[in-house]
DNA sequence: TCTGGGGTCCTAGGACCC
DNA sequence: TCTGGGGTCCTAGGACCC
């Protein structure tokens, strides 16, 4: 049996832990530069806030209904995400850590009082860390998933669902109830080619001829519909694997004209970039590049360009110099760039490459990415950096984070005060 | 004025190998 | 007239997820 624990609106959650004036209030968090809305109570969907809409957009209305908005404070997010995963671990061996906000569980065939086992993991979760959570259990990730929705949604079942326990006839009235769209892996587009060939709903996808799925839609969709009759086939993998792409890629605050100025942006992404690739202990075999303009004004236009290493790094000039070089002269002067990023692929684990001295590469050699760690690990991380642009970007880059909230877990500077009366 | 930033997996087709 | 039959690897692009 799989079970599945996910945090409700798990960052708006996140802020009110150290925050109690939240409670009970309409909370929206803002993602970079305080741009959309990507998380939100249940008070601020009460109100009619949509997830990713611009905050710009809705300010006056929602601050006129009391809602409160925060800037992302992923370093807050992160570590409370950490303890959830943690904690999840002590109720089961094999745990995948799914996202940041939910991971998979899973559960002793033996064990038959799962809606038990769902309230004790979600107690411990709010006593220990303070975060709601609701917990789903099925035979297969997809009617987890389902049951975790549902535990969501139907507030008299106290957060915990447990699909075995309807009987064959009620499961298949809830399926015949949702859209193909809310099934997990299944979204607009398929929605649309299910639709095309009658099958609307999640029972018309589970009742649907496998076979024809395959043909028609690959062996993903295939493996939803067995999913859905409670055959899994999508595994819970416990190991973390290690990342095979990274990317780093902001908007800018304001629109950039100069080519050289780009320039000097990637250095500090592929910096970036480089420096999260080395934590993971990888080297890269590829990078590559790209600046845009804006999708929503007119001319939009893009530049893209990619660099191969014959030997696979995570040598930090390197990166920069090959993040730099791939979009050479394909940055046209009079377009206003307002995106840009560098994408690390190809990534490896750098204990799986061992050269003879004379095939290292020149700045491997020299330790700059080392040094740079050491560097950075004790004067932190904009400490010190390569070339004109160094590690820090000019105001005009910096992330607009007008409403962000303490560190409060990983900042001793920042704890939480606590006023006794 | 202001519209996120990460990731994953699968497939089809081409190049190339024996 | 008739022109093998397997493979692998790589890439771009599509679809999805949070």
């Amino acid at each position: 049996m799989i079970g599945l624990v996910d945090a409700n609106s798990f960052y708006a959650s996140c802020e009110r832990v150290f925050d109690p004036k939240l409670e009970g209030r309409p909370v929206c968090v803002l993602s970079n530069n305080d741009g959309c809305v990507v998380a939100l109570t249940s008070e601020a969907k009460a109100l009619g806030i949509k997830m990713g809409t611009p905050w710009f957009k809705i300010r006056s209305f929602a601050e006129h209904h009391g809602a409160v908005a925060k800037s992302s404070n992923y370093e807050l997010y992160g570590d409370l995400s950490h303890r959830l995963h943690r904690l999840v671990e002590r109720f089961g061996a094999w745990v995948e850590e799914y996202s940041i906000d939910e991971c998979f569980l899973h559960v002793n065939e033996q064990r038959t009082d799962l809606a038990a086992l769902g309230r004790e993991i979600r107690e411990a979760a709010r006593r220990n860390i303070g975060l709601p959570v609701s917990v789903g259990f099925g035979p297969s990730k997809v009617l987890a998933k389902l049951a975790n929705h549902g535990a969501k949604r139907a507030p008299h079942l106290g957060g915990v669902c447990d699909w075995t326990a309807y009987t064959p006839e009620q499961q298949e009235v809830i399926l015949a109830h949702y859209p193909t769209s809310e099934t997990w892996g299944i979204a607009g587009r398929l929605e649309q080619k299910l639709a095309a060939r009658g099958i609307e709903n999640m029972l018309q996808l589970r009742d649907a001829d496998a076979g024809a799925i395959k043909k028609a839609f690959g062996v993903t969709v295939q493996r939803i519909v067995y999913e859905l009759r409670g055959i899994p086939c999508i595994e819970i993998e416990p190991v973390r694997k290690t990342k095979q792409q990274i990317i780093s890629s902001r908007m800018f605050g304001h629109p950039v004209e100069d080519p050289d100025t780009v320039a000097h942006v990637l250095s500090v992404y592929a910096q970036r970039a480089t420096a999260r690739m080395r934590g993971e202990k990888s080297v890269a075999g590829l990078v590559s590049a790209f600046a845009a303009s804006s999708p929503y004004a007119d001319n939009y236009t893009s530049a893209w360009g990619q660099m191969a290493f014959g030997m696979p790094t995570d040598d930090p000039v390197a990166i920069a110099k090959a993040a730099t070089e791939s979009l050479k002269g394909q940055l046209r002067p009079g377009v206003k760039y307002v995106r840009a990023g560098v994408m690390l692929n190809k990534l490896s684990p750098a204990e799986s490459h061992s050269f003879l001295p004379a095939f290292q590469p020149d700045y491997d050699r020299r330790g700059v990415g080392e040094l740079l760690d050491k560097i950075h690990r004790r004067h932190g991380d904009s400490a010190v950096g390569l070339g004109l642009a160094g590690i820090r970007l000019g105001p005009a880059f910096e992330m607009r984070r007008e409403m962000l909230s303490l560190r409060a877990t990983t900042h001793w500077n920042e704890l939480a005060t606590v006023y006794a009366r």
